[in-house]
DNA sequence: TAATATTTTAACCATTTGGTTAAATCGATT
DNA sequence: AATCGATTTAACCAAATGGTTAAAATATTA
């Protein structure tokens, strides 16, 4: 018991890895079946195919991607906080989840019709946007905030957080940043996006 | 005379676009002899390997990315007229160019020791991010303009200029936006990141 | 322990893929 | 028109790749 599922979820590990570096044409069963120390013909008795076993890494990966931002904030703590609160939570998982991102960036549109079916009966859907949108508009209501387009606010958070992550080597072939001097920039970019918001968000002293 | 050319060419346009589409992994030389209308063996003649023919792409790809990036600026207009106008030049060569970006960030990684080899000896630098450090470093000395880092600033100008079109399909899917959204928000794109970067640079009126 | 189901293996197979070769065709120059 | 180099073609080839099969090994259960 427990052993059981040992070989399988080896092979799904190692698949995960090969498929997030190598994208699916990249990505060999023979290479999967080595790293994960067992014969090719075992691959297909635990995954009928390559196209199956790169669904369930697939959709794992989307999961993934959805509990990490799912209900990031509950609190009831000033909205500016929270919105510091979601920035720090998308760095942490950029962070972690380079790999994870830059695939589903990279095979979403060939898998959309998949996507969608299994997005649908999983029931993955993201209130979280919806609950930060409503948020954002009774603050602006109130006149806490600035009001601003949500949509904007919050892609353009997302694309501060995540987009240097993507893009790390281009960067730093255009910048010939030293590591130190790209290690410094990925230390205070979090100060950074939230000074950035901030400035962009709070009324101006009348 | 300029028909010589002609055969070669339209392998590399159709090479291009395949690459583009399906990177090094995803491309079938017979795809691209098909589309190209010729022999696979026409190919091999003018390129020597599908590495050979993928270097030649990768490489255009890349000096497009400087060419377009190059002095952008060098009039004296104001510095904040100026930052705009870059924004809009990131935004136009974005638009039509993202399946080129989301190449080079797809495939740098793999070929980080040619890219660097051929930057340098093709002499491809990039002075354009030197001369605008150095006058918003000016300006911040006159007090013109905020204090703030502006290697964060350019980065995260461009994460916002570049990552919604990147990401265009899992936003689509993460938001459920319909096409017309989708378009409302890429059309206000433009002046949303604007005013975001002018209320992270305006000095508080005293 | 014998019987049964699960897991793993080695040896194959058909297809695809990048690449080659030698001959044929085309184009310009004499 | 004859010649010579550039261009294109058809027919092949070896290696790689996803996938199959039947038998062997390993657990599990009666």
């Amino acid at each position: 018991m427990g052993e059981k599922l040992k070989t399988k979820d080896k092979i799904l590990t190692v698949a995960t890895e090969i498929f997030y570096n190598k994208g699916f044409n990249g990505a060999r069963m023979q290479e999967i079946a080595n790293l994960a120390n067992v014969n090719k013909a075992a691959l297909h008795y635990y995954f009928s195919s390559k196209q199956e076993l790169f669904e369930v890494v697939l959709l794992n990966s989307f999961k993934n991607l959805f509990i990490s931002f799912d209900k990031v904030v509950n609190s009831n703590m000033p909205i500016i906080e929270k919105i510091d609160v979601i920035i720090e939570k998308y760095l942490d998982f950029i962070k972690t989840n380079t790999q994870n991102i830059k695939f589903i960036l990279n095979e979403i549109e060939n898998n959309l019709a998949f996507i969608q079916k299994n997005m649908e009966t999983n029931s993955m859907k993201v209130k979280f946007f919806d609950e930060i949108f409503e948020e954002l508009h009774l603050e602006m209501e109130k006149g806490t905030i600035k009001k601003i387009n949500p949509n904007h606010l919050l892609i353009n958070i997302i694309s501060m957080c995540i987009f240097p992550f993507i893009a790390k080597p281009l960067i730093m072939e255009i910048t010939q940043f030293s590591q130190e001097e790209i290690q410094h920039f990925f230390d205070e970019q979090e100060n950074f996006i939230k000074k950035f918001v901030h400035n962009a968000l709070q009324q101006k002293r009348e």
